[in-house]
DNA sequence: GTGAAAGCGCTAACAA
DNA sequence: TTGTTAGCGCTTTCAC
């Protein structure tokens, strides 16, 4: 195994001081024609590139970014995760991956182990923090950026796509398509995502005269919205649309209502979704659902966290709030007069 | 924003040395119970934590893992991720990582990236890898192994599935089932998994006096895979079965056929998959395909890793093979003679 | 533009 | 057990 090649041997072979060879491979370096190429040759021929966090020791910054994700069984986050790691990727930074269940108060452990690597920025996917945390991350000058979720508590940045207006467009869907019967299904009701798409859709309903006729609460996860489901549906009273909270759990409630209780879907009961995951564009649930564009929000993402790094405390933070179109498909309904927008209406960028 | 404190604050807050306060926080340390006791107090009311970019300089542990992964469109992986992720986590150590496709020449530039932030390991996942980078991970003294791929060249520590045996069970069932026009939709054809699975699947023809009627490439593509899936089976002499070397495909294969052409799955054509990603048991699909067991690769993968890590060169490469069993739903045709084996049959680890 | 020198915060001999 | 002393490999003043 070859010894580990130092900024040093490849000064000595290309005979000029250390310090050069640190200039010639620090982007912002000065260094002249002659001894950048001598010492790039040198550094060719040992094989040598510079150590990332002996960097990162002496510069300050790790150039690595902590990413806390909860869960990726919601198909919305591989997605997501894909595309902020390449974005990142693409301005030279890494992502340092936490995994954390957001109901367990481990969040705060996980956040000082992220602390401790000294990475220059944190995005907590789908996560919420204690306004302890924050502080701490505050101090350590170490920038946060919420993706998919907001926080009540004081001024952190975050992003999501506008949850309110896209469950009050939902209720809007279902009131013009006629249903008179109509249900939600939640999700964790500790999510900010959760209390907002909730609140636009019962705005969205009682604008229009309606009350909710059922509600159950499937907590994000499959089994529980699979029981929700069934809690919804088995009586002869049920529900004619359910606004299901996500599209991870709205697949689980089609299944049920079609092959467990033999109801048709949308003939019987219209089911509408929220993420337009990719298994929602599959013929065989070809779900109704409002859009997180994934693009875009990572976009801001990056842009926020970027911004926050290079010119700490220059912006006040602040919410993105990225617009959330329905995507119109067959698992609803569909009113005789609606504006039209198909499922490729809206780019997903 | 508060200054960052070191363990020199630390130490002389406590009255002690500043390598005192190093020992009490390094886990094979030798401290008395009284200075541990001075030392946590003084960290405590300072807030002190151990940067560990630093430790890591000295060290020469890094305890970060560097994490070369495709795509996540195929949910096998986000699955792994998570599962590998945590498994990490509660060793101590954590991930960083890289997103590279797989056909672009980019792996190599990737590689060099990882190893610059001198992780203690490396597991590719779906990636191959050069011949001239294993070597210098080699050097770097780097252990890496290849999850869910394996390498023909040289001896480098990988975790499968038995690729071959599932192939074989599958084209064994599908002979079973009485099927006697069995197709293939391939995957890339570079990755070594394509290739086991094809060529086990091809010997279980065989075994049975049976060629390949029909193949196709989908190359683990969603928009490839439909369009091999038409290319099968629009005209008349199409298969009555298909065994489509993933879920991700098979599921865009079943849709095609069914919503499409308008074909019976599995009444008119019989389709088997390999993964077993959740998709897979949703009712709609109800998808017959082999396990992998993703808890078992992710063990062996840390195992392999953390020996590697921890005994460097006492082990040699070995190729871990995890047993892949059939796992029978209702996209295919159940031989009346067929040992029981339900979807059920397996735990998932 | 370039070299010398001083650390970044920590661990790991080495003595005591 | 403890303190002292060297570094880990690099960036960054500071003179020249």
């Amino acid at each position: 195994m070859a010894e580990k090649v130092t900024s040093l041997q490849v000064a000595e072979r290309a005979g000029v001081s250390q310090s050069a060879v640190s200039r010639v491979f620090t982007p912002g370096a000065s260094a002249s024609k002659a001894t950048a190429a001598k010492v790039r040759k040198a550094a060719a021929e040992l094989g040598y590139r510079p150590n990332a966090l002996a960097r990162a020791m002496t510069s300050g910054k790790s150039r690595m970014i902590g990413l806390v994700v909860a869960y990726l069984e919601n198909y919305f986050y591989p997605e997501a995760l894909e595309k902020l790691s390449n974005a990142l990727q693409a301005e030279g930074y890494h992502v340092l991956m936490f995994m954390a269940s957001q109901t367990a108060g481990n969040i705060d452990a996980v956040m000082e182990e992220i602390l401790d690597y000294q990475v220059d920025g944190i995005v907590m996917a789908s996560v919420a923090m204690s306004s302890d945390i924050a502080r701490r991350c505050q101090q350590a000058g170490v920038p946060v950026v919420l993706f998919n979720r907001t926080q009540d508590i004081e001024g952190i940045t975050s992003v999501t796509s506008d949850n309110r207006a896209g469950g009050r467009a939902v209720a809007e869907f279902l009131v013009a398509g006629g249903h008179r019967r109509i249900a939600h299904i939640a999700g964790w009701e500790g999510a900010s995502t959760q209390r907002d798409r909730e609140a636009g859709f019962l705005d969205g309903l009682a604008a229009h005269g309606q009350a909710l006729y059922a509600r159950a609460v499937g907590n994000f996860e499959s089994e529980t919205a699979r029981a929700a489901a069934r809690a919804l549906c088995s009586g002869a009273e049920r529900p004619d649309a359910i606004f299901v909270a996500n599209d991870h759990m709205a697949i689980m409630v089609i299944d049920v209502l079609r092959y467990e209780l033999g109801i048709d879907v949308p003939g019987e009961v219209s089911v509408v979704g929220y993420d337009d995951v990719p298994p929602a564009s599959w013929p065989a649930y070809n779900l109704t659902t409002v859009r997180q564009r994934a693009n875009l929000m990572v976009r801001h993402t990056v842009d926020a966290l970027l911004e926050q790094i290079e010119n700490p405390g220059a912006q006040p933070p602040r919410a993105a709030i990225v617009d959330a179109p329905l995507i119109l498909r067959g698992s609803a309904r569909i009113p005789d007069h609606w504006p039209a927008t198909g499922p490729e209406g809206e780019s997903t960028s």
